[in-house]
DNA sequence: CCTGGAGTTGTCCTA
DNA sequence: TTAGGACAACTCCAG
């Protein structure tokens, strides 16, 4: 595929010393706190280069890591906020689809790039490409300045005192803190570069032609909910720590209340750097301002590196168990998984999180572990399939967050919820929605179907499927 | 190498 | 009404 279209620059001569150093945007959707992208201006700069910014919407090479559609809406507005702010540092985005390697070597044949600089994506999936990549570029004698950012740590990379991986969160995040303390959070971060003057202002308008949006009304309707872009996610950071992060531990436990942080989205597409937020958490994690809200958030923060941590030790686990003995333990049942896509199984907590989902794009953390269970032991069907629908639907999904979470609730992932622990959805209701004030949001007045299944009987069923693989075992 | 203690988030029954 | 134990067994981790 080619080039959506060329902005107002005079044509790429041949590269030269004085050619092009162009900065490859991938899931690091933001100019504070990139060190890669910090790096390419100092060092075009020194030598009196021009900075150009290039997106590639990936439909090759991208595999299970391809967004899904909400995900590809968010992505679709942050490009747009991204753009106006590169343009106002005199750097313009293109914009290209296809595959990776392909679109980024014609652009460096079209515009006379003597550099590329970018950020590693933190899944393992697509790495090869990277590989391939920086040897083409480097035969057609282009520097690549390849960074790693992300995530805290690059994945895989905490180990145990004897360099094995650790498979238990705990003990790997009593790891994380370790090293925490004996680093300068500050020392990750950087600001925002000066504006490289080079003239260029217009912003390019080519990011509809990209197709994320694939003409359906439904991802458009999800953004009333959400505010895509690098300030919106400071903002929003600012927000949670001055007004939520005192009451985190308890606040997180019920959906009715707005007490989650919300900046899963942001950090999926970079648009925050996870430093820029440990670094934030610092006055409240340590002395006499600490609060066990901040101490809760910082767990949940390392939650996602441990993910991130476990799919790169195990690529496969996007679709198949880690327990790999317990795939028997699922049927296929599509007319199940639609009354529970739909927010129709007549249980009033699973529902209500399906019509949030839905609805917004997001779902409460606590509920997504309810509905889960649900699909998964109480109706029976693979995990893999309600993974599928959240990857589609969540504008946060992320490959190692999504992959980690279902196969924790399924009981087949390493440190797995025991497979006896069963939500009861009437149960979690009273628990974590007493006033059934979340319940209302989403279900309204809406009339209730009956219970799809009988909890007390499926729950049982549930039990006794995996007690016979156990046994079998 | 050995060993003891522990492992995100639950539910239900019984005393 | 409420608190405590059963539900399983296994692997992981750290001393």
């Amino acid at each position: 595929m080619s080039s959506l279209r060329q902005a107002e620059l005079p044509a790429g001569g041949a590269k030269a010393q004085n050619g092009v150093r162009l900065f490859w945007f991938r899931r690091d959707l933001r100019l504070a706190d990139n060190r890669a992208f910090s790096a390419c201006l100092k060092q075009a700069k020194a030598q009196g280069q021009t900075v150009e910014a290039v997106y590639v919407h990936d439909v090759v090479g991208a595999g299970p890591a391809a967004p899904g559609a909400a995900a590809r809406c968010y992505l679709h507005f942050s490009l747009i906020d991204l753009q106006a702010r590169l343009a106002a540092l005199g750097i313009p985005l293109h914009l290209r689809v296809g595959d990776n390697l392909g679109e980024i070597e014609s652009l460096c044949n079209a515009r006379g790039v003597a550099a590329v600089y970018w950020n590693r994506l933190p899944e393992p999936h697509g790495l090869a490409g990277d590989v391939a990549l920086i040897k083409r570029l480097t035969a057609l004698d282009i520097r690549v300045h390849p960074h790693e950012q992300g995530t805290l740590w690059v994945p895989d990379s905490v180990r145990k005192p004897d360099g094995g991986r650790y498979r238990v969160f705990t003990p790997f995040a009593r790891q994380a803190r370790a090293q925490l303390m004996l680093l300068d959070t500050q020392a990750e971060l950087c600001p925002v570069p000066p504006p490289m003057g080079t003239g260029f202002s217009a912003p390019d308008t080519a990011i509809d032609a990209l197709g994320l949006l694939d003409g359906r009304a439904w991802p458009h309707k999800l953004m009333r909910y959400w505010n895509p872009g690098e300030s919106a996610a400071q903002a929003r950071l600012s927000h949670f720590v001055a007004t939520g992060l005192a009451a985190y531990a308890e606040g997180r436990e019920f959906p009715a209340l707005d007490g989650s942080s919300r900046l899963s989205a942001a950090l999926h597409w970079g648009e925050i750097n996870p430093w820029r937020i440990v670094h934030t958490l610092q006055p409240a994690l340590h002395g006499a301002e600490a609060t066990l809200g901040a101490e809760r958030f910082l767990t949940e923060l390392l939650w996602r590196e441990f993910a991130h941590h476990l799919l790169t030790a195990a690529p496969d686990s996007v679709s198949r168990s880690l327990h790999g003995g317990y795939e028997a333990l699922w049927q296929s049942n599509p007319e199940a998984l639609d009354r529970w896509q739909r927010g129709e199984t007549g249980l009033a907590l699973v529902d209500a999180g399906m019509r949030e989902l839905w609805e917004t794009g997001w779902m409460h953390t606590r509920v997504r572990m309810v509905v889960a269970s649900f699909l998964t032991k109480n109706i029976g069907v693979h995990w893999r399939e309600g993974a599928a629908w959240f990857w589609d639907t969540l504008v946060d999904a992320d490959l190692a967050s999504n992959t980690m979470g279902w196969q924790w609730v399924a009981g087949c992932g390493v440190d797995a919820a025991p497979y006896f622990r069963v939500f009861n959805p009437d149960v979690q209701a009273e628990r974590f929605d007493p006033q059934g004030a979340y319940i209302r949001r989403w279900l309204g007045n809406r009339p209730r179907p009956p219970a799809m299944l009988d909890l007390k009987q499926s729950r049982l069923a549930a039990l006794a499927r995996y007690q016979a693989l156990a046994a079998h075992h």
